[in-house]
DNA sequence: CAGAATCCGAGCCGATACTG
DNA sequence: CAGTATCGGCTCGGATTCTG
């Protein structure tokens, strides 16, 4: 795949700063952060409306998620003093900015989906008989 | 940030299959594996001289990413027979493709590091005192 | 409605020691 | 040279229960 080779810089990927990265997948390397983003892209969304959109995420997993996020500057978090209480999380100018490298990731995972799970199954065939 | 709106189709991310991406945030997401992609991107390169050239990992957990990244089909691993032995890992067409998506991310990475500290940073000022 | 408190189990990371 | 074996510590995810 020499096109994909033609993307880079004559030397390759500079990784000198592996710290940088880490801040970064850190945050988003995580099991439901990739999929909580993807639907604040849609909308803004409540704490139980997220929950019930979600599905199989607990509340206690949401809850720690949606800090961390909100920790890092991608989610804000705004309290609407009502009976009953309403908290509406949202994604900030940084968490938007995130979306365009997050969809080249997810368009490649898709595209690639299916390449990975033949590899493992190869894999174990190589190494099982 | 309206324009990083415009980039997105109208209903905004589509989040259909939360087990695609995992697939592949599970590989890439963990501690070295972008940091190994990233120097067999610069060249191929045998199991010691990774070792050196990363510096601050074991030999024990290179050899468990290495293992994980051949599995799901990003490297190759060649053993020449000689002696001393030698095994060449490299990257696969697979692997190369990922470079793409991969340097998107550590743009933004570099790009919002600094954003991302201060975020922590008044995040914490804002709960503490 | 929007969480917090607590406890558990799994997995990753790391250091050290050993092997063909 | 290129790993494996073993052990420990820590964090993450999950389930359950309780609160303002």
């Amino acid at each position: 795949m020499d096109r994909a080779r033609g993307l880079l810089p004559p030397e390759g990927i500079d990784i000198t700063e592996p710290c940088v990265v880490r801040d970064v997948a850190d945050r988003v390397g995580d099991r439901w952060s990739l999929l909580v983003l993807g639907h604040l892209a849609n909308a803004p969304q409540r704490f139980n409306a997220l929950h019930r959109i979600i599905g199989d995420i607990s509340k206690q997993v949401l809850s720690r998620t949606l800090r961390r996020l909100e920790e890092d500057g991608f989610v804000s978090r705004t309290v609407h003093d009502l009976t009953p209480p309403q908290v509406e999380y949202a994604l900030t100018p940084m968490g938007w900015s995130f979306l365009e490298p997050m969809r080249m990731l997810l368009d490649w995972a898709e595209a690639h989906h299916n390449a990975i799970v033949r590899a493992r199954n190869d894999f174990a065939a190589g190494q099982k008989p």
